[in-house]
DNA sequence: AATCCACAGGAAGCCCGGGAAC
DNA sequence: GTTCCCGGGCTTCCTGTGGATT
């Protein structure tokens, strides 16, 4: 009786999938077999790697372009299929991936790649050169082809990997059999400039843009993927165009754009309707927002939290930005308020920049003559989902009751 | 033209914890 | 245990700077 009750908790959800026939689909994760418009550079990374299977070194490639422009997807996509015939013409081939948002060191790099051979590197403990010969010596071995992809390699530059990608690029020089290329990929277009020149012109011997793509290009994505996606004719007529002219805004970022269509169609499904509507996609919009930043804020760390709250706190007592001496005193107040130590301005400065990355705030350099050059910093998203977000932590509580007429300057 | 404000942001170094090696 | 190395968070000290005011 009691296994009857919990079964029927789940068919509940499981049957009633009016909406999605394969929700997967259209998550980021997902690597599909076609990706409309990028003919082109799929042709021109297959092209540059395939020496990789005549026992050549292919040259370096950097991929730049905007978030959710393909650059991932189109490599995975060569990668995949590359091991496949290398596997089975019998290369000794190897293409890895890895993403330096999460590995963004050298030594997790190096031991990264090591591991992935087979061999137990710990993920810290050695000094970094006995990784590099180790690294050396599994690719030798095998006298393999290596191709790395670092995905978001401007991360590891901007935290001090420049060194590694100096020694890998290097490293060719003085490998016996094996054969070693890079294939970085960067959302910043600057980010060449932390690099060395030597590094520089080794890694960059080609290089791909992803332009942005426009609202048409979108809506064919999003058409191929609700093809999987969907049950049939769950889409009403103006879902996709306007999915795709919300993404083609935030600079064509494909990402967005199918997240918008799943979480259209998520609302849909909760409401037990049989069809998506554009009013799905509408409020599939605020939402994402909304739950976006409430997600973002929840999990900054504490002092990030009471900085935030201050530039909050400032933006309702004033019209304009607020400049950043003046947050680092609200901030100080605040501090003493939730009885945490804090912080040097210094740090503080370095945080705001952090809050400024992730889109909370707005630091713009302003300079007002003679009284200084300072950030203006204001808001960048609801100050209600703010507050939410940072009074829902219980250490925070006690910022409720502080008011900004009380604490203006 | 010189001054000078209110910071920006780089460099160096400290201290800690995680982990390996001896 | 002691002694290494790595990396993150943080402080201290520092030099650099756009433009309204003098």
């Amino acid at each position: 009786m009691h296994k009857e009750n919990i079964d029927g908790i789940f068919d509940q959800f499981l049957e009633n999938t009016l909406i999605f026939s394969n929700k997967e689909v259209l998550r980021h994760s997902y690597t599909p077999d076609y990706l409309p418009h990028r003919k082109e550079q799929i042709e021109n990374i297959a092209s540059i790697v395939a020496p990789a299977l005549k026992r050549e070194t292919p040259s370096n490639i950097l991929i730049f372009g905007k978030p959710g422009t393909g650059k991932t997807a189109c490599v995975k996509f060569v990668g995949k299929e590359l091991n496949e015939v290398a596997s089975r013409k019998d290369v000794p081939c190897a293409f890895l991936y890895l993403n330096c948002e999460m590995v963004d060191t050298q030594y997790r790099v190096l031991a990264n790649l090591v591991n992935h051979f087979g061999r137990e590197v710990p993920m810290a403990g050695w000094p970094t050169d006995k990784v590099y010969v180790e690294f050396r010596e599994c690719i030798e071995e095998r006298a393999q082809a290596v191709i790395i992809v670092l995905d978001e390699i401007d991360k590891l530059v901007k935290r001090g990997g420049d060194d590694l990608l100096y020694n890998l690029s290097r490293m060719n020089a003085d490998l016996q059999s094996a054969k070693l290329s890079i294939i970085g990929i960067s959302n910043d277009l600057k980010f060449t400039s932390y690099l060395d020149s030597r590094t520089l012109s080794s890694l960059g011997r080609e290089e791909i843009v992803f332009s942005p793509y426009d609202a048409e290009q979108l809506k064919d994505i999003l058409k191929e993927r609700a093809k999987i996606a969907f049950k049939k004719g769950v889409l009403s007529d103006g879902v996709i165009p306007l999915c795709a002219a919300f993404a083609a805004q935030e600079h064509g970022d494909a990402r967005k754009a199918l997240d918008l269509l799943r979480v259209s169609g998520e609302l849909a499904e909760r409401e037990k309707k049989g069809k998506i509507m554009e009013e799905h996609v509408k409020r599939g919009k605020e939402k994402i927002e909304i739950d976006g930043t409430m997600e973002v804020v929840k999990t900054l760390p504490a002092q990030s939290k009471i900085i935030l709250y201050s530039v909050l706190l400032l933006n309702r007592s004033k019209k304009d930005g607020s400049s950043a001496g003046d947050v680092y005193s609200m901030y100080k107040k605040l501090c003493d308020v939730v009885g945490l130590d804090d912080l040097s301005y210094r740090r503080v400065a370095d945080l705001i920049s952090e809050l400024d990355t992730l889109g909370l705030i707005n630091a713009v350099l302003m300079s007002r003559g003679r009284y200084g050059r300072t950030r203006e910093i204001s808001l960048a998203v609801p100050s209600k989902t703010v507050e939410k977000a940072i009074t829902g932590d219980e250490r925070m509580r006690v910022l409720m009751n502080v008011s900004s007429k009380q604490h203006t300057l």
